[in-house]
RNA sequence: UGGGGCGUAGCCAAGUGGUUAAGGCAACGGGUUUUGAUCCCGUCAUUCGUAGGUUCGACUCCUACCGCCCCAGCCA
C-alpha cells in the first residue's frame, strides 16, 4: 500500500485482504471505455481509481475499449480517449486491448454454452422478448424456442454469424431462469445480429456480443483481478458471475461497484453532453465550458488538478453529488502553486503620470511567482502613461480605506511591483465619463516601503500604454444557472446560463505576455487564472481563456 | 410493486460494541500580506433517516417503518 494516511476505501480493503489471504499474488485492473463519446471528469474518477489502485498495490492497469456495438462507436473516439488518458498522466500496461480482439473466443464460448445446453437461438422479436420477460413483479415466461436442441441452435447460430439471417429475426440467449427476481437473469440476449461494419473488424462479423457476454470474459482473458465499475451494474453482477462460472475461462475476475461522480451545476452523461454539442449550444466537445477532459484542458485546468480532485473523492457505494466548489478548490490550488503571474487590465482607463518624464521607459523586474523566486523574474516596462482598471478608481472620497483599497481621487495607491502613485484630477468627456485620470508618482518608492506620511490604500495592477499587448479575454461562468439542471420540470438545456461566455476585447496585457505559450498557465493578478486558447489564439490576436477567477472576499467593494 | 443498493453537518465522507463522532469542500471569525489572492490560527454534529428493542454501554447488533437510487435495450 502507498504511504497515504487516508483510511482505505472498501475496494482497497478487499484488495488488501485478497493479497493477504493469498487469493492473488498481484492485482490487475482495467479502464474500459466504450468509444462512443469523449471522456469527461466522471471518467477521470474511474481512471484515477483503476490506475491508482494498480500503482498503490504494485499491480498493472489495462486500457480496454468496450467496442461491442458498432452502431455508436468509431475510431475518432478511440484516438481521443487514448490521447485524454495519456494527457491525464497514466500509462496502461502493454498493448491497448479491445473487446473486439476477443470476438472469435467469445463466439467459441457461445457455441460451448449452446452445446452444454445453456444457451439457445431464439426467434422471438424485440416486442415478444419484452412481453415474455415479464415485469418487475411478474415472472417471465419461457420462450417457445427455449427447448430447441443444441444441435439445431448450433446450426442456427452459425447461420446468424454468416449473415444468412435477417437483423432482429434471431438472437442467442443464455438459458438461465425466466422466473428469476433479477430481470437480468431472465435468459438475457448475448448475441444480436447487426449487419454493420465494425471500426476494427470491418465486415467480418454479422453478429456482435452483448456487454454482459463480453465484459467479464474480457476481464478473464486479460487476467483482471478486480473489475471495477459503477453502481448501475450491481444488478448485472450475478450474470457476470454466471458466465465466469459456466465458461472455461482462464481466470476468475470479480466485479466491484462504486458510486459514479456527480457534480452540481454540471451535466455528466454522454447523451446529454452530445446533445449540447449536436444542438450547437456549445462550440464542440472541447468547448471550455464542457466538463469533458478536452474542454477542461482547453479551459486551462491542469491534469494534476483533476488528479488531485479525483484523489479527494470518496470511493463508496453512495451516489452523492459533489459540490462544484470542491473541484474549483483543487483547480485554484494547483494554479496558485504553479501559474506564472502577470498583469492584464480588462476595463482600461488611462492614468497619466505628470511628474514622470514622458519619453522615459523603465524596466521593472517583477517575480514570476511571489512565493517561488526560483522561477525567476519578468521584465515589466513602466512609463508615464499606464492603463488601470476603471473599477480600480473612484472620485468618491467618502469611501473608507477598508471599503475601497484602490485608487481614490486625491489619495495614494501602490502600483503592483512599482511606484506609489497619487490621483490628482480627472478629465471627462461630454457625457461626464472619466476619460483620463491625471496623477503623479511618488519618487523612489519602487520596492520601497512608503515614505512617512503616505499610506497607499492598496495595490492595483497596471500596464504601460506604450508597451501594452492587446488581447481578447473569454470569461466563463457556469454553463447551467441551476445546481441541478437535470432535476427541474424543464429540459436541462433550458437552464443554460446565457452569460456562461462573455468576451472582452481590447484588454491590455503586459508586454511579457506577448510570449505566452499554449499549455502554460498564468495568473493575471487580482483577476484570476488564464491560459491561451489553443484554437482561437494566434500571435497577432492573443485570446485568453479564464480558467477560474481568484477567490473573492465577500466584503470586496464592487 | 419483485430484486439489488444506499441513508452520519450546507456538500463529499471516516467510523464495524466503550474514542472529545476523523478529514476535505463551503461558511464564519481573527492574524500576515506590494494580489481584497495565497498562507496561518480559530469556530462549525450533545448526535448518526425515524421509532422501538438487546446491552453496564449502540453510529455500530436486532425489529419495524420512512426516504432516495438502479434493473423490465437485440445500449454500456
Amino acid at each position: 500500500m502507498s504511504n497515504r494516511e487516508e483510511p482505505l476505501n472498501f475496494i482497497e480493503k478487499t484488495i488488501q485482504s485478497d493479497l493477504d489471504s493469498g487469493g492473488f499474488s498481484s492485482i490487475r485492473t482495467r479502464f474500459p471505455p466504450e468509444p462512443n463519446g469523449y471522456l469527461h471528469i466522471g471518467h477521470a474518477k474511474s481512471i484515477c481509481l483503476n490506475f491508482g489502485l494498480a500503482t498503490s498495490f504494485s499491480g498493472e492497469c489495462n486500457l480496454r475499449f468496450d467496442d461491442t456495438n458498432p452502431e455508436k462507436e468509431d475510431g475518432e473516439f478511440v484516438r481521443a480517449i487514448i490521447d485524454d488518458v495519456k494527457w491525464l498522466g497514466f500509462q496502461w500496461d502493454g498493448e491497448i486491448r479491445y473487446a473486439s480482439d476477443y470476438f472469435l473466443k467469445l463466439y467459441e464460448w457461445a457455441q460451448h454454452l449452446v452445446s452444454v445446453n445453456k444457451a439457445y437461438v431464439c426467434e422471438l422479436d424485440l416486442d415478444e422478448i419484452r412481453r415474455y420477460r415479464g415485469t418487475l413483479t411478474e415472472k417471465g415466461t419461457n420462450s417457445p424456442y427455449r427447448d430447441r436442441s443444441p444441435e439445431e441452435s448450433l446450426v442456427l447460430l452459425e447461420r446468424m454469424r454468416k449473415g444468412e439471417i435477417d437483423e432482429g429475426a434471431m438472437t442467442l440467449r443464455a438459458k438461465i431462469d425466466m422466473g428469476s427476481p433479477n430481470i437480468n437473469m431472465r435468459d438475457p440476449v448475448i448475441y444480436r445480429i447487426k449487419k454493420l461494419e465494425h471500426q476494427r473488424t470491418g465486415a467480418e462479423w454479422k453478429i456482435y456480443p452483448s456487454y454482459d457476454f463480453a465484459h467479464g470474459q474480457g476481464d478473464a482473458l486479460e487476467g483482471i483481478t478486480h473489475s471495477i465499475c459503477t453502481l448501475e451494474f450491481q444488478a448485472n453482477r450475478p450474470l457476470y458471475d454466471w458466465f465466469i462460472a459456466n465458461l472455461p475461462v482462464p481466470s476468475k475476475p470479480r466485479q466491484y461497484e462504486f458510486g459514479r461522480l456527480n457534480i452540481n451545476y454540471l451535466v455528466l452523461s454522454k447523451r446529454k453532453l452530445k446533445k449540447l454539442v449536436d444542438d450547437k449550444l456549445v462550440d464542440g466537445w472541447d468547448d471550455p465550458r464542457m466538463p469533458t477532459l478536452r474542454g477542461l484542458r482547453r479551459r486551462g485546468v491542469s491534469a494534476r488538478a483533476i488528479r488531485d480532485f479525483c484523489d479527494s473523492l470518496a470511493i463508496a457505494k453512495t451516489d452523492g453529488i459533489v459540490d462544484i466548489s470542491q473541484l474549483e478548490h483543487f483547480v485554484r490550488d494547483d494554479l496558485n502553486r504553479h501559474a506564472y503571474r502577470g498583469m492584464c487590465v480588462m476595463n482600461p482607463v488611462r492614468l497619466s503620470l505628470h511628474n514622470y518624464e514622458a519619453a522615459k521607459t523603465e524596466i521593472l523586474d517583477i517575480p514570476r511567482h511571489p512565493d517561488r523566486l526560483d522561477l525567476g523574474l519578468r521584465e515589466v516596462p513602466f512609463s508615464s502613461t499606464i492603463f488601470i482598471d476603471r473599477n480600480d478608481f473612484t472620485e468618491d472620497t467618502s469611501l473608507s480605506r477598508k471599503k475601497f483599497k484602490r485608487l481614490v481621487l486625491g489619495d495614494y495607491v501602490r502600483l503592483r511591483g512599482g511606484y506609489i502613485v497619487k490621483a490628482t484630477s480627472v478629465d471627462k468627456n461630454a457625457r461626464g465619463e472619466v476619460q483620463q485620470i491625471n496623477g503623479e508618482i511618488v519618487e523612489k518608492t519602487v520596492g520601497q516601503a512608503p515614505p512617512a506620511g503616505i499610506k497607499p490604500r492598496g495595490v492595483i495592477h497596471w500596464v504601460s500604454e506604450a508597451h501594452a499587448v492587446n488581447c481578447t479575454i473569454r470569461q466563463y461562468d457556469r454553463l447551467f444557472s441551476t445546481a441541478f439542471p437535470e432535476e427541474g420540470n424543464k429540459p436541462f438545456v433550458d437552464y443554460i446560463n446565457p452569460k456562461s461566455l462573455v468576451i472582452k476585447r481590447n484588454c491590455k496585457a503586459e508586454a511579457s505576455l506577448k510570449n505566452a505559450s499554449i499549455g502554460e498557465h498564468y495568473q493575471f493578478e487580482r483577476e484570476g487564472y488564464y491560459c491561451l486558447d489553443s484554437v482561437l489564439s494566434c500571435p497577432s490576436d492573443l485570446v485568453f481563456n479564464c480558467t477560474i477567477g481568484l477567490r473573492e472576499n465577500p466584503d470586496k467593494y464592487k
